[in-house]
DNA sequence: CTTGGTGCAAACGTTTTGCAGTATC
DNA sequence: GATACTGCAAAACGTTTGCACCAAG
């Protein structure tokens, strides 16, 4: 038994209970999704592919629709205009953020919110009811940004 | 002498020192985008439009490229597929944040940076070298929380 | 047999590009 | 007259949609 399969099965009720039915195209959408994550809907779909040859591309787009208004994956949008797609663990009303790094692309994540205080901050100033954020830090990642310092050593 | 020349006029410094030249369609662009914060290359296009009726929407493309990739404007990605465009005022490394309304569609600034606590935290933590960030928050704006809050009521 | 789901191809909206023509030094 | 810049139209790109077909209750 995989690691996912228990995954699936919790995300199988949450579609069941909202009324649509997990096929087994979806089910495939959503083992790529668990098993890699801040895909693109064309990456996704070329893995999908290697399973299941006969899948289309829009049924991938459409799956991807359903899952985020159930809110199981986020929409992801960075600056280069493609959409990248996350599984929204265990229900948290806030985004982690991402630390997308400049040289080589590499988008990791920061698990905790770090940000009450300054939604705090920002509700009292600005009279402003906050629901969710987006939180992205642009800059080196360990490795590039150690190579960069052996660049400038050397 | 309209506010907007001495802001003009250093950037057009900007500009020629970069070796480019600050073009009459591009001055024109400008003045639309120093107008009003978070437009799209559309909406730029239409303004520009009612001033010289014969700009393409090709040469506002290259010019808000031009510009971004000068530091003069910031393209800002939100999750509707569109590209809104931004003064980048002073020079400022880090850009200030947003507050969009999920109501109304209204986009608020926050001019504070406010994360310097929270980027050191992820330096030290992830061993990330942070150049940038883009931090916007997803909720209701004054009016339309007190809309909702009078309907709850009522 | 009705409903939801699928694949394909066409359409869509935003952005980029090729190219011939224009403006500026 | 070389170079950067422009407008137009066509192309490219990610995404959505219309439609005929399929699957499951």
């Amino acid at each position: 038994m995989e690691k996912s399969d228990t995954a699936i099965q919790k995300i199988k009720q949450r579609i069941y209970k909202a009324g649509y039915k997990l096929t087994p195209q979806r089910e495939d959408i959503l083992k790529v999704i668990l098993e890699k994550e801040h895909l693109s809907a064309e990456e996704i779909y070329l893995q999908v592919k290697a399973i299941n040859s006969g899948i289309g591309l829009a049924t991938v787009y459409r799956t991807l629709e359903l899952l985020g208004e159930l809110n199981i994956i986020n929409k992801l949008a960075f600056q280069d205009g493609i959409s990248r797609y996350d599984i929204n663990n265990n229900d948290q009303q806030h985004q982690h953020h991402y630390l997308l790094c400049l040289n080589c692309g590499k988008i990791d994540e920061v698990e905790q919110d770090m940000l009450t205080d300054v939604e705090n901050e920002i509700e009292k100033n600005y009279h402003f009811k906050i629901k969710d954020h987006r939180l992205t830090f642009h800059g080196l990642c360990n490795k590039c940004r150690k190579e960069s310092e052996d660049l400038n050593k050397g």
